[in-house]
DNA sequence: CAAGCTACTGTCAGATTCTGGCAGTAGCCA
DNA sequence: TGGCTACTGCCAGAATCTGACAGTAGCTTG
């Protein structure tokens, strides 16, 4: 095996353990002699990956993603910018920060013909609407990721409040606004709560009763025009 | 210099040239032997990278970007695959379907936990607005590229038709349209042409006397809210 | 057709890099 | 304190890369 492509089992195998683990343990792994490991790691923290190792504990990688080389074509390119451009600019604000970063690295390593091409494709949605999230939505993601429930107070369009209980398993977005996608324990049904109109959010440790990809899979089937994606 | 290093050159100095090089060339450029030169070429190929070879001419890399190893957090990523789905969903065909392809190929290397917390990140704006485009949005982009004018006739909102000759500059989305961005020769002034109002579209080979990325950042000047990138 | 240029492959010796083992320093934890 | 770990410098052997040469085949031009 040639020692890039080891480079990138290297980075596979971190993923995959979500505890630290020594060096020892990931050059056995490979295969490889800890001395080599070492510089392994050394090799890859150089290209940017971010990799923490600490003695008496062992190597841990930081949440993200490294991207191998990939092949873009001008289109896809085009297409990839202009979504990330369309994401900076909506109101969410952690997804908005988010889409601006990663712009800035594409941008970084992309020829500069490519770059003024880009340029000619502007993207003319307004400002992002000011709309001040009222909720952390940061919760609702956490609670997507550990399959528990949600309590809140939530106005409908009419203005009634009621208080509610659901299994959320998708945030999405709806013209301007974020949507929780839920299982909601009142209604026995589907339903989408606009996060502007949830109020005192609380996060729970209970464990709601099905799988998460279970119930997106349910839901997507009761829409009018299912798309897979 | 190591290997890695330089076969990342070797796909800048291609890039460089938009003619066919001769190996010896690129060879030279690179102070690398015209052998290894063309191990270099086989490996950059078995990578995926479209790079042509026809004896007597020299080599082409096909239009195109590889993207070199990139460091993307969750949410970076996240923003990036939301956004191409949502440009996935736009009525511009071209673009549809580029962005379709380009999540294709960022989903097969993404890990599986970070492929599942995606679908949980719905996008819930309805299916593309049928619309069939009613004139070649190929032609437009191409005279935006080379700097030449386009004439057409443009029924306005109250319904009013007129004969046009504008300097396009860039190709905008704007709600569910897509937007000529253009010097009007008969306003005088900047415009915005929606694609679903011009009928009988007329490429030409004549060169407008200013430069395109000029016109793009005084238009940029002339917006409330300029924003960068 | 012939001549010249070019892409491409096989082979091989020397240069370069990579690798593993060893020794030593330093930080974290119990 | 002791045990585990990350990390560095060093060195000889292994693996790889490199350049040169020879040879085949395709394209273009005259």
């Amino acid at each position: 095996m040639s020692r890039s492509e080891r480079l990138l089992d290297l980075i596979q195998s971190l993923r995959r353990h979500r505890r630290p683990v020594s060096g020892q343990a990931l050059a056995d792994e490979l295969g490889i002699s800890i001395r080599t490991l070492y510089r392994d790691i050394a090799t890859l923290q150089g290209q940017g990956a971010p990799i923490e190792g600490e003695a008496g504990l062992g190597y841990v990688l930081k949440p993200g993603f490294m991207l191998p080389p990939l092949m873009f074509s001008d289109e896809e390119i085009e297409a990839i910018v202009l979504g990330s451009r369309w994401v900076a600019k909506q109101p969410d604000q952690r997804l908005s920060a988010a889409a601006t970063s990663a712009l800035a690295k594409i941008a970084a390593v992309l020829p500069d013909d490519l770059r003024e091409d880009l340029d000619a494709s502007a993207l003319l949605v307004g400002p992002p609407v000011g709309a001040a999230e009222s909720i952390d939505l940061g919760l609702v993601r956490q609670a997507i990721r550990k399959e528990c429930k949600l309590g809140f107070l939530y106005s409908d369009a009419g203005g009634a409040a009621s208080e509610r209980v659901v299994w959320p398993f998708a945030l999405g977005f709806f013209d301007k606004v974020r949507v929780v996608v839920a299982w909601c324990e009142m209604r026995q049904d589907f339903r989408h709560f606009r996060s502007d109109r949830i109020v005192e959010l609380q996060a729970t440790d209970t464990r709601y009763p099905r799988r998460r990809q279970a119930l997106l899979k349910e839901w997507r089937a009761t829409l009018d025009k299912p798309r897979g994606s």
